[in-house]
This record gives structure tokens, C-alpha cells and sequence, in this order.
RNA sequence: GGGCCGUUAGCUCAGUCGGUAGAGCACCUGCCUUUUAAGCAGGGAGUCGCUGGUUCGAGCCCAGCACGGCCUACCA
């Protein structure tokens, strides 16, 4: 046991159970390490000495032992790092005031250096014995990496040019007990950098990055839609009839109301309420939830984009959605140009239109439209499977069109594409064509083989919707969880007249990947959804 | 649901033929007052994912399980 400036003495983890002067340090330790379990003390003591987690803690019982609050209230500084950097001309040799996460220390005899990392920047801290004074110099040793530090003094440029604090009042602000992961590699599990988001954030740039323009991202979604008149709304995201897509609920249960509850898949059925409210421009950006499987797009909650327009169409909704796809990448990029995974991608104004029909043939040829017979045929011939094979009936005309998009169609769309007028069977909230009653004005957006969005026309006819609807509520007596509900309130708001409206969702955690070339979803969602860890 | 791969120190990773656990970072000690993946010298640190099995002996071979990744299928 070695003794500091101030005979301070310093508590080593193990080593000072063996020690006789040590001794004395032991009824603190012991009361610190009560407190956290009766278990613990033992498995406590016990541990071998120089675990590092171990060391980081005997250096807070140091701290402590020498007067200073490891966790105090609060602390002024006057600059962020980077204001101190990008102004260091105006700043040189005045006294900043500059707090943050010490990312790395060198030590160097009566003298150390330290990378301070704050929101978005990094400056040097270069704390001297002979400033700081002995009794801070202590303190200072008794740091470690991922410490978080307020440091007071004067800015000035060192021999090799870096930008630093020239330290006179060092504080600690918050004592770390467990060691960041690696400096150089950062940390690469992603099972860890999913489950432990925080250290992803600390160690990986790239990861803070993404993460600030999902935020952009948002925040020029909705700029974009507030600057055309559009109003932002909040639906309800508990709903006793569920939806607007077809997808399974999870379920919930209100207590004092005894009500079975279900969270959203989509926010369309409340927004159009809105529209007939008149509104007439409504959005919303939220979360919504769908039980199902989960894969490199698709995630149980997800954040999704709804606006719907009255007096408009799905025409004016692909206007739309280029113009705001040509806002982000200009935004994000400085262009409309950018790369995804390796593609070119480029979203400039106008996009491909493309008939569901005419794709559908371009893949399986023109004869097989001519019948669901033809059509099965195609498809098999094909290699699809339609499920018919293990005993599951066979999807109706518009199922193996939708099949047919999904394998052989949709995958080879990178460039931005609209794929139009979809089968009136698979869009039971769409409004027909005006000279085709089985075909709907109705499309979805892709880009880099990714479904970014979905749209048409909406069903203002309330005849027509309860017919819809009816089709739907059998389809789901005959077993299918994924078909609609009749929503009985909602007919009686479109029989109070909703205006021609126009419709569009947008998947937004999926542009986020696109725009920040990641390659998965759970990759742009901060804390994505994670079996929980066995505990033991 | 199926296939393949992964799981070793807090982190990043080695680990040969089955012979009793290694490096770097981090942590500690000593030296070092302009370093920056600081340096030099020294040190400590392990439920080899879990449970069984085979074996004189298992990080390594076998089986099952858990978690994760990729692919695939299903669902729409």
C-alpha cells in the first residue's frame, strides 16, 4: 500500500486483503458492498485482484476516501468541444470550460493526456502537476478511461498542433465501474451492439451517425409536410378494431374498461376519419405494430409516415413522394444521387410507372392473364410455390398476382419504381380505376428491391366500403387473421361524405436504411427487438 | 419450420494432432511535464454459452439446449 500527496491512501482490489495497513480500509468497502446485495460480498471478495471493473470501483472507494463526490449535481461549461476546435483562432489562450467522456488518457509522469468526447467532438485535455496542484493531479490518477470529466482552463495548441485544455480545475463528474469495449476495434458483436445500444453509441461513430440522420430524417418529413398545409395528428395507437393493412395484432386488454385492445398496424381507418372532419391535409408519424416474422425489413414495431390529402389522388401521391424522396437524398446526400449496399440509386424526379399487370406479364407472358387456371400454371411453371403443396388451398387471382410480384418482380426493382394499379381482391380500401372495376388506383414504392411505401385513391363510396369490408370480415371467419374487421364507426364517417382523397404510407425506418446505406432495419432502430438474454 | 455459421478475459481476437489457456486493448505497479492506437519495464485478470456423453485426459470430438448472425421457407 503506497501513500499519496495528503497521505491519501489508495484501495487495490485483493492486494489489500493480504495487507496489514490495509485492513483499515475494509469496514468501508464491506458497508459499500452490503449495500448492493448480501450475496455479493462475498463473490465481492473473493475475486481475484486486478480485474479491471474491480480496479475502476476500488478507485471510487480512493475518490470518495479523499473528499470527492464521484456523482455530483451538475456543472456550467462554456464550450463544446468542437466550439473550442472550430474557434480556436477567436479562443487561443482564453479559459474554456469543456465536459465529456475521457475516451483515452497518457499518462506521462507528473504530467497526462486525455481525449474528451461530448456530443459531437473530441478535444484534448493536458493536465500538468505543477497547474493542477497535488491534491487534483491524485484525482487524476485515480481516472480511468470512460470517466466523464469537466475540465476548466486554458485553450492552447500543442507542439504537434493538437487543439487542447491546458488544465487548471479538473472535476469528475461521473465515475465509470465497467470498462468501454475496445478503443481501436470498437465493439463489433452486433448481438451486444443491439443489446447494448449505449456502448454502440460510445464506440462506434458510425452508428451515432446513422442515428442523427434518422433524426434529420424525421425532422424533414415533417417540415416537408407542415410547409404544404398539412396538419400532424395523433390516432390512437390502442384500438378496439384493428386496420389498413393486412397484418396480425398484437393483443392487450384494458382493465377498468374489460376491453380487449389491440395496437394499430396502421393509422389509415383514424386519419380518414380526419379527413372527413376536414382537415383536409392530416399526417402522422408514429409507430406501428404487427405481429408477424421478423427480417432484415421487417421489425414488430416500426415507424411509419400516413398523410392523406382531400381533393387529391394517387397521382398527385406520386408527386408527392418523389418530391420529398428528392428532398431527403438532397438533404443526406447533396444530391439525388447515392449508393445502397453496393447499388447506384438515383431518385430523381419522375420514377418509373409500371402497371402491376404489365409486370406481371413481362415475368409469366401475356397468355397467362387470361385465366386463374393460366395463371397457376405460369406461376408453377415458374418455380413458386403456392402453398396448394402442403395441403393449403390456393390463393385467389389476385393472391398469385401479388406472389408473382413478390418473387419475381419486386426484387429486380432498384431504380425508384411505382408499381400501379394493383388487383381491386388484395386493396380493399382503394378506389376502382375508372375503366377497369377489378383493378384500383393503388401504388406501392420500391427502391433497391425494398417496399418503401404504399398508396392510392381511397374508397370514399360507403356502399362500396361495406361491401369490401364484408369480403374481408369472411375471409377471416374462414381463418384468415390477416384480413380486415367491418369497423362500423368507420363506415358511418364516410357515410357523412369523406371528399376524394388521396392516400400514402411510408415506411420510414426502411428509408432510413436506404439513406444511410444500412444494411438492415434493426440496424436504424435504436433499441430493436431482441429475445431476452437467459438469466441464470 | 429448415440449413449453414458463430459463442474463449470487460472488449477485439488466436488456440496446431484431444494433453490442462494465449495476444492486443482495458486495468494495476514503476519510469516518464507537449503525448495522441504515446513509449519502456513488470503484473494481475477465464463458469472456454449451458447440460450431458465419449476419453486416462475435452476449448477442441458427439448429442441436446440457449442466444445471435446469414440464407431459406411460411405468413401477407
Amino acid at each position: 500500500m503506497e501513500t499519496r500527496e495528503k497521505g491519501v491512501q489508495i484501495v487495490r482490489p485483493g492486494r489489500a486483503v493480504r495487507n496489514v495497513a490495509a485492513m483499515r480500509l475494509q469496514p468501508d468497502r464491506q458497508r459499500t458492498i452490503a449495500g448492493l446485495s448480501a450475496s455479493r460480498e462475498a463473490s465481492e471478495l473473493e475475486k481475484p485482484e486486478g480485474v479491471a471493473q474491480d480496479q475502476m470501483r476500488a478507485n471510487l472507494e480512493s475518490l470518495r476516501k479523499i473528499g470527492i463526490d464521484p456523482y455530483p449535481h451538475r456543472f456550467e461549461r462554456s464550450h463544446r468541444s468542437s466550439e473550442v476546435v472550430d474557434d480556436f483562432d477567436r479562443l487561443e489562450g482564453s479559459e474554456v470550460t469543456v465536459a465529456g467522456r475521457m475516451m483515452a488518457m497518457r499518462g506521462h509522469g507528473k504530467a497526462g493526456f486525455a481525449d474528451l468526447v461530448d456530443v459531437e467532438g473530441k478535444i484534448q485535455l493536458y493536465v500538468r502537476r505543477d497547474e493542477v496542484g497535488d491534491e487534483q493531479f491524485a484525482v487524476w490518477e485515480l481516472l480511468n478511461v470512460g470517466d466523464i470529466v469537466g475540465a476548466r482552463g486554458e485553450a492552447f495548441r500543442t507542439r504537434s498542433g493538437e487543439v487542447s485544455v491546458k488544465v487548471k480545475e479538473l472535476t469528475l463528474l461521473s465515475k465509470a465501474l465497467l470498462p468501454l469495449p475496445e478503443k481501436w476495434h470498437g465493439l463489433k458483436d452486433k448481438e451486444l451492439r443491439y443489446r447494448r445500444r449505449y456502448l454502440d453509441l460510445i464506440s462506434n461513430e458510425e452508428t451515432r451517425d446513422v442515428f442523427r440522420s434518422r433524426s434529420r430524417i424525421v425532422h424533414i418529413m415533417r417540415e416537408f409536410l407542415v410547409g404544404r398545409g398539412f396538419l400532424e395528428a395523433e390516432t390512437p395507437i390502442l384500438q378496439p378494431i384493428y386496420g389498413g393493412a393486412f397484418a396480425r395484432a398484437f393483443e392487450t386488454h384494458h382493465h377498468s374498461l374489460d376491453l380487449k385492445l389491440y395496437l394499430r398496424i396502421a393509422d389509415e381507418l383514424y386519419l380518414k376519419r380526419l379527413i372527413v372532419g376536414g382537415f383536409e391535409r392530416v399526417f402522422e408519424i408514429g409507430k406501428d405494430f404487427r405481429n408477424e416474422g421478423m427480417d432484415r425489413t421487417h421489425s414488430p414495431e416500426f415507424t411509419q409516415l400516413e398523410l392523406y390529402q382531400a381533393y387529391a389522388d394517387y397521382n398527385v401521391m406520386m408527386e408527392t413522394t418523389e418530391s420529398l424522396f428528392e428532398l431527403l437524398a438532397r438533404e443526406l446526400h447533396g444530391g439525388t444521387k447515392f449508393t445502397w449496399q453496393g447499388q447506384e440509386i438515383d431518385v430523381k424526379a419522375p420514377w418509373k410507372r409500371v402497371r402491376v399487370m404489365d409486370a406481371v406479364a413481362e415475368v409469366v407472358g401475356e397468355e397467362a392473364l387470361k385465366s386463374k387456371e393460366a395463371l397457376v400454371a405460369a406461376a408453377q411453371a415458374a418455380g413458386l410455390d403456392l402453398g396448394d403443396s402442403q395441403g393449403g388451398e390456393l390463393p385467389g387471382f389476385g393472391g398469385l398476382v401479388e406472389k408473382i410480384l413478390d418473387e419475381l418482380v419486386e426484387p429486380n426493382l432498384i431504380e425508384p419504381t411505382f408499381l400501379i394499379d394493383y388487383p381491386l381482391e388484395i386493396s380493399p380500401l382503394a378506389k376502382q380505376t375508372a375503366d377497369d372495376p377489378d383493378i384500383v388506383e393503388r401504388f406501392e414504392i420500391f427502391i433497391a428491391g425494398i417496399e418503401l411505401g404504399n398508396s392510392f385513391t381511397e374508397l370514399n363510396d360507403p356502399d362500396e366500403q361495406v361491401r369490401r369490408l364484408g369480403a374481408q370480415v369472411e375471409k377471416r371467419a374462414g381463418g384468415d387473421e390477416e384480413a380486415h374487421g367491418m369497423d362500423d364507426d368507420f363506415i358511418m364517417a364516410l357515410r357523412h361524405g369523406m371528399p376524394p382523397t388521396g392516400g400514402l404510407g411510408i415506411g420510414v425506418d426502411r428509408v432510413v436504411m436506404l439513406l444511410t446505406d444500412s444494411p438492415g432495419i434493426r440496424d436504424v432502430i435504436l433499441f430493436p427487438a431482441m429475445r431476452p438474454e437467459r438469466s441464470e
